[in-house]
RNA sequence: CGGGGCGUGGCGCAGCCCGGUAGCGCGCCUGCUUUGGGAGCAGGAGGUCCUCGGUUCAAAUCCGAGCGCCCCGACCA
């Protein structure tokens, strides 16, 4: 049983609070200044080429692991067997190293996954387990969200997780989209079976079956409608957190598991306009807190056709790129029309006292973002987290040689984290006895802490910390020694800097993989099935052309994005078949 | 749902072809020495070899069936 020391991990999850007022005005959080550039984080995997097992850790916000990424499944296991050397520690090196992200992105991605120790595989198949530091960020996400939610004037509430099949079934376009991948619950008891194990009494089957949600559109506005009479009961904005089930058949941790964690909103509305301005509104909600908080800049636009919510009007999305140059769609927003409303009885008396059927919206997020933080910003270190949403901001590491050492190096390094803590910095004291300084570096840098504190006896000595952060960022020196007094007081300041540059990297990252005013379908194919990227393009809106792209290279209509990320001059020629353009469109493959 | 791979201490693997005492590395426990970029030495704990059936004096190993997980495709946040 691994030892579960208590102690020194008090870390207070502040919020930094970013959200200055009503109706989502929004001013950077820890924001004073803006640098104007900024290169991508820099590989360092030449310093870099091993990384170390998780091991114990006395803070009791998770437990040690197992030396090698929990219950790695073969992601781990198809590594090729490290060499064997005369000197073991190359072999340890090589055996604790993270694939690297040229070699092969998505070992990587599972590997850092796992032993960052955010989640590990279930037994359940297509479930994950989101494990405490990886739900720490999550948590970290819905504490920013919510408050933009309440903000923008939404209240939560909770509806039920199993829903009647015939609510399912009663929006048309809703069935056909969701039925091939939905969990029913039909029986409700067990029984024991004629083979000694337990079957489904036949006795208990419900009448009508239950299914588990995908989604709560249609229970939502079926308890909307008993709810709403009258135009003054509108607009109604509610919002929940909650588990959905979508029984995928390929899963992938994050990214795609048969239950993930959400919020949806739902929203009901007296009017056409009013609903599109809130669609509209939630999705400059989404893109502002992937900008502010996660630093992973996507694009606005609208869905196709073929991709929009079954069920809707018309869908939104962010959609952003990860570092292989395929994109994430990261969030929804749809503008569902009357559809629902029509369905499920949702009316309302208007001013001029006619009944009308209320107008409905519905966005939401989900635990992918984890995913997609993790594949914006991770390096071939581990993962690298924003200030914003990491758990633990700053690192202590202590070091010191024999007892007499000890007492004066901890008690500084209790000393600074005191300090931070009263500056709302969630800091982590790492004085695990059992790991060497060495070994602490590379679990916390997997683990994407964005800035370390080195304390050693020289250091105590001349009144210093080691500031080091966890990877290059324009303008700012990754490691340097600074007055104790000094670097306590402008780690806050370090961190909003960080945040911002790790923005700026991803920003430039995305642009410099977008390609825009491409004409030439051959050229398109190139890029597509090359390095990858965004293709901005013109197209027909046709059906057959979007198909075809998909047959040939996998890429699909991400969006047509909205005015801002327009190319000038529009794109007149479809990128396909040569007509005359609706619009442009932005094409990649995606997760 | 199609194709592939893999099931052996907590994790990664070897052993299987050619049946005969279950092994290695990491991790874990104890002790001592260590600690400025993955510590060393000594001792120790830990295994229904996925399940069921068959062949055999004898099965991790051979044969059959089943189950599970992961990866790649089609579908999706």
């Amino acid at each position: 049983m691994p030892r579960r020391a208590v102690g020194s991990c008090a870390e207070r999850l502040s919020t930094p609070t970013a959200f200055s007022g009503r109706r989502w005005r929004w001013r950077w959080p820890a924001a004073r200044s803006w640098p104007g550039c900024c290169a991508p984080p820099a590989s360092r995997s030449s310093r870099h080429g091993s990384a170390s097992p998780g091991s114990s850790c006395s803070c009791p916000c998770w437990r040690p692991s197992c030396g090698c990424g929990g219950g790695a499944g073969s992601a781990l296991r198809a590594r090729a067997p490290a060499r064997t050397g005369n000197r073991g520690d190359v072999v340890m090196a090589e055996e604790q190293a993270l694939t690297k992200r040229s070699q092969d992105f998505s070992a990587w991605y599972n590997e850092v996954v796992l032993r960052a120790e955010l989640a590990d595989y279930s037994p359940v198949r297509g479930s994950m387990v989101i494990r405490p530091y990886g739900y720490g960020i999550w948590e970290n996400m819905q504490r920013a969200l919510d408050e933009m939610f309440k903000a923008t004037g939404h209240q939560n509430a909770y509806f039920p997780l199993l829903i009647p099949q015939s609510f399912i079934a009663r929006e048309a376009e809703h069935v056909e989209g969701f039925a091939k991948e939905m969990a029913i619950v039909t029986h409700t008891r067990l029984k024991a079976g004629p083979g000694g194990g337990l079957e489904p009494d036949p006795d208990s089957k419900l009448e009508e079956p239950l299914i588990v949600r995908p989604t709560s559109e249609t229970i939502i506005y079926a308890m909307f409608a008993k709810w709403v009479q009258s135009y003054r009961d509108l607009p109604l904005l509610i919002n929940q957190w909650a588990n959905v089930v979508r029984w995928e058949m390929r899963t992938r941790l994050f990214l795609r598991t048969a239950e993930f964690l959400w919020q949806e909103g739902h929203t009901a509305h007296a009017s056409e306009v009013e609903a599109e301005e809130e669609a509209r509104r939630m999705l400059g909600v989404y893109r502002q807190f992937m900008d502010q908080w996660m630093a992973m800049p996507p694009l606005t636009g609208l869905k196709s056709e073929s991709e929009k919510f079954p069920g809707a009007v018309r869908t939104y999305a962010v959609e952003a790129l990860m570092q292989d140059n395929r994109g994430l769609q990261s969030g929804t927003t749809h503008m569902l029309g009357q559809n629902f409303s029509r369905q499920f009885d949702l009316k309302f008396q208007s001013e001029s006292g006619v009944e009308e059927y209320a107008w409905n919206t519905s966005w939401g997020v989900s635990t992918r973002l984890v995913g997609g933080l993790v594949m914006t910003h991770g390096d071939d270190a581990g993962i690298v987290l924003p200030p914003n949403l990491a758990p633990i901001q700053v690192v202590i590491v202590p070091i010191y040689r024999g007892d007499d050492e000890r007492a004066g190096v901890l008690e500084k390094a209790h000393w600074a984290a005191n300090v931070l803590r009263a500056e709302q910095v969630r800091v982590h004291v790492d004085d695990r006895p059992t790991a060497t300084p060495g070994a602490k570096y590379y679990d916390w840098e997997r683990k994407g802490v964005p800035l370390r504190v080195e304390i050693g006896p020289r250091d105590v000595a001349k009144q210093q910390l080691m500031v080091v952060l966890r990877t290059e960022a324009a303008g700012l020196s990754r490691k340097e020694a600074m007055g104790e007094a000094v670097a306590v007081m402008t780690i806050p300041k370090r961190l909003g800097e960080y945040q911002r540059a790790l923005f700026q990297a991803a920003l430039r990252r995305r642009e410099q993989n977008s390609h825009r005013g491409v004409t030439d379908y051959g050229a398109f194919r190139e890029i597509i099935e090359g390095a990858g990227g965004f293709v901005y393009a013109g197209w027909c809106g046709g059906r057959d052309c979007e198909e075809k792209v998909k047959a040939d290279t996998k890429a699909t209509i991400r969006l047509l994005p909205l005015q801002e990320f327009r190319s000038s001059p529009a794109p007149t020629r479809c990128l396909v078949c040569g007509g005359q353009a609706q619009g442009e469109a932005v094409w990649a493959r995606a997760y």
